[in-house]
DNA sequence: GCATTAACAGCCG
DNA sequence: CGGCTGTTAATGC
């Protein structure tokens, strides 16, 4: 079972429940720890819990028959997923990776579909969400032929700062160049040659493991 | 050509 | 020291 400072820091969608359902939400969650590199699940693994990030950083991909892999999202802490596959009963269609040393939050299955039966506020949450990685995912379809590796590398940093998903207002996030670039699907090297650029046109400040944005808009637009 | 890996020096915590 | 960064050289698609 979670605190509940825990669940509050880690799921802003907690602090619209009532004082019952945030205890419901409470008791049915516990955290689980997960090294870097390490799979926190596989394509077709049947998921018992809803999931969010406590800390660090997930990759979200599919892998395609010829074996390319594509990030779908990445994760940082504060993000949930996973709604899809426990409400249609379904096997995950995604690979989920730790990037780093990563803490993660497993909701039960029941514990979701009674906050799923009871709550007003947590079906407004789940239908924005949903919302929002829709048009993250219609992108995605535009986006891999269309863009190099510096248009990858922005919109997979716009993601991680989608105001919907992180409510937070927090506009520096600490990444390497590396992790950077296992998201985007290139190189260190690569990520950091983009990185610059992007700080060149003053939509990001690099500093060391940190990136800070400071367009948004025109980062999640950028197609070059 | 463009991106990737390898390698290395410099820097920061 | 150990991890991250910036850059160059060699290699591959």
């Amino acid at each position: 079972m979670i605190s509940e400072d825990e669940l509050r820091r880690i799921a802003a969608w907690s602090n619209d429940l009532t004082p019952e359902e945030f205890e419901e939400a409470r008791r049915g969650t516990s955290i689980k720890a997960y090294g870097k590199g390490a799979h926190v699940c596989h394509v077709g693994d049947r998921l018992e819990s809803w999931t969010g990030v406590a800390d660090g950083l997930l990759k979200m991909s599919t892998t395609s028959r010829s074996g390319k892999s594509a990030t779908l999202a990445g994760l940082r802490g504060g993000a949930w997923f996973g709604e899809g596959t426990i409400i249609k009963n379904e096997a995950r269609r995604y690979d989920l990776v730790a990037l780093r040393e990563s803490k993660v939050a497993l909701m039960r299955r029941q514990t979701f579909f009674w906050l799923f039966e009871h709550s007003a506020a947590f079906n407004r949450f789940l239908v924005h969400q949903f919302n929002e990685r829709l048009a993250q995912f219609i992108g995605l379809a535009e986006y891999d032929r269309m863009l190099g590796a510096t248009g990858r590398l922005a919109r997979n940093l716009a993601w991680l700062f989608n105001p919907i998903l992180y409510p937070n207002n927090d506009r520096t996030l600490t990444i390497s160049q590396e992790e950077l670039g296992l998201l985007a699907g290139i190189s260190r090297q690569m990520a950091n040659q983009s990185l610059a650029k992007l700080a060149e046109l003053g939509l990001v400040e690099v500093g060391h493991n940190e990136v800070t944005i400071l367009d948004l808009e025109r980062l999640a637009r950028y197609e070059g």
